[in-house]
DNA sequence: GTCGCTATTGTTCAAGCGTATAATAATGCG
DNA sequence: CGCATTATTATACGCTTGAACAATAGCGAC
């Protein structure tokens, strides 16, 4: 009886190829879908190997929804610039690949759905809104500064809230139907949208 | 061996309970925990029942995801009175209880995240999503001209596609955590944010 | 009433699930 | 080079799944 040939793989690259399969298995097939063998395949490797290098298969999509969330936030929290350049980079990430297609909105609603269910994705997803809105209140309130115009916390609260549903919003809009828009469009909506929900210029005109 | 008593149900009616237990144990174990079986349990019936009514499960969810959809477009889409009244009570239907609510959310979530996989649920999704901006715009195209705005097709589609945003994302925000907001204070900031992008007072102030 | 129809039950089945475990191939170290 | 270590394969197990089916209980027609 002959069996596989196989590598080792090197230090943690094993683990980072299974919780990419299972990423892939949830934007392909759903999360019924995303079944141990069928993640395995995907990975190049058999079944027993998940149960290694993860305690249980749980384990593996609570860690699988971390990369998710760190997929969709850590461009947007790491925007370098003035204020004003800042805030634009913000708008214009979140609304083009790769954190906007329709794989992206796959995983993030797999997991929302199942975020009522399982405490422990509530409490990663919990964190990573915070961390999220924070990012951008704090944007708001250095860009209000830069404008002279007021920057209370209650005032950024309230802009922060406002601007983070339209991107949001927008975001799904443009991940579940792409093809309904035309290049560029979504971004420039939200563009003009922030100016007039902030009454300042973001020099938008200026991309 | 004594069978269970049971009484036949009236025209349609048991039906309506499976596709109703269906979505309570969506919302509540997720699409996987939503199994033939617990759904039967749920809706008071065994097993085997659920195959008189319905050609497969698949069929089953796929009704089920017409009713989610119903409940969460049906009241919005059917506002009366003038444009104004119209438009502000389109949004506050969207985000107040019942179309706003953690069992909404968890539903339509589950659901998006297999419209990529399932092309039956994926042309349910299209329609709803496209009848629902339709309707928005149309609103917002009376609502426009009411206020001597120009009003042209463009101008309402760009309107639409920003407002529809702005609300989806408020919502999202709303039933993912209802409890970092004040009372009232989401329909607030959206009837604030909506004239700031309309550039035009929607009388918010008299509710 | 009772008879026929069918909605409903209860049981069974093959397939697929996550997990456990033993055998083994690849690798690093002396 | 030979040996210990362990990453990986292969197989098996108990359980749940959606579906199929025969038996039967409720109910309307007559």
């Amino acid at each position: 009886m002959n069996r596989r040939t196989f590598h080792r793989a090197p230090e943690g690259e094993r683990r980072q190829e299974l919780i990419e399969a299972t990423l892939d298995c949830i934007a392909e097939f759903g999360l019924k879908g995303a079944t141990v063998r069928q993640i395995a395949i995907r990975a190049g490797v058999t079944a027993g190997l998940v149960r290694h290098y993860f305690e249980s298969k749980d384990q593996m999509v609570a860690e699988a929804y971390r990369a998710v969330i760190a997929s969709l936030t850590d461009k947007a929290a790491h925007v370098e610039g003035d204020p004003e350049t800042r805030l634009r980079d913000f708008i214009a990430i979140n609304l083009t690949e790769p954190v906007a297609d329709s794989r992206s909105i796959s995983l993030w609603a797999a997991f929302i759905s199942q975020v009522r269910v399982d405490p422990i994705l509530a409490e990663i997803h919990r964190d990573g809104y915070v961390t999220f809105r924070n990012t951008l209140q704090d944007l708001l309130a250095d860009f209000l500064t830069l404008k002279n115009k007021p920057a209370d916390a209650e005032t950024c609260r309230a802009y922060a809230i406002a601007i983070n549903g339209l991107v949001d919003g927008l975001w799904i809009e443009g991940c579940l139907a792409g093809d309904l828009f035309r290049e560029g469009e979504l971004v420039a909506i939200a563009m003009a949208s922030v100016e007039a929900l902030l009454g300042a210029s973001i020099g938008s005109d200026k991309q």
